[in-house]
DNA sequence: AAAAAAACGCTTGCATACAATTGAAATATC
DNA sequence: GATATTTCAATTGTATGCAAGCGTTTTTTT
């Protein structure tokens, strides 16, 4: 290692830290940030799990979800149930209006993918893809 | 996209917080954080730069960078000196404690570089920074 | 059944991240 | 040379990110 901007710390670090900044700014229109945005396409595409479930599914643990869930439910967007199966885990649901704003995010998270990846071609993102799911 | 664990926003923050908790369990019993040790890093290849430049190489705004300098500087591993040249900048410098502690951040960073990656190939690492630097 | 261990959701404390703003100083424009 | 704009470092406010710990409930062990 020659230079620290050679440190696989920094180039990771500095990738999702622009991944981060770009969804943020294509969402905040909507007055979310971009954790939230991925916490509700999760529940989107499944919700009624809990927030443990959840947040293995995020990488978040459960300090940064009690934070997230707090602000996305006093929005309306998200609501924290009983579980009946176990009294010490709550079931997350996502609200009418939830799920409404959900399949907009969706959308706009489909558009932001392709936009943010233009410059790498099919192939590129693939492989880019595989390697980052093997940390 | 079928998932959302197949967006790249969520790839790459994924992968980034794991890098980042790699380094800062690495680095932590020197009471230092991820963070810190690659502006430490950076400042130990040049300092006497402004926080401004630091913050470019760094990819970290001047309000991040103004509470990492402060803590760094509190443990006594830099320092703010006056800039001569232009008195609304500062020069941030490593003390000769501070260039202690880079030289084993040096040799720990190249170390958890080389196991952090141990599951990659070389062309793949290359190839990985090659793509992560075109973001 | 009783005791120990683990899991759940949550809070606290500290460290990034970043938008927005400030005051001071340097530069550009006229 | 006076004014406007830009740049610099820092602060504020809000949102992650994470270690450590809490009380409660469930599960495991004995």
């Amino acid at each position: 290692m020659k230079h620290p901007s050679e440190c696989i710390f920094f180039n990771l670090a500095k990738a999702g830290k622009k991944a981060s900044r770009y969804l943020k700014n294509e969402v905040s229109r909507l007055g979310l940030t971009s954790v939230q945005t991925l916490v509700i396409l999760f529940l989107f595409y499944q919700d009624q799990i809990t927030s443990a479930e959840l947040g293995k599914r995020t990488e978040l643990d459960s300090a940064t979800m009690a934070g997230v869930l707090d602000r996305i439910e006093n929005m309306g967007l998200v609501a924290r149930r009983p579980n009946h199966d176990d009294h010490r885990a709550i079931s997350v649901c996502l609200t009418d209006e939830g799920r409404t704003i959900a399949e907009k995010l969706w959308d706009i998270s489909e558009k932001a993918n392709i936009t943010f990846l233009k410059k790498f071609s099919k192939e590129e993102i693939a492989f880019l893809k595989g390697l980052l799911n093997r940390f």
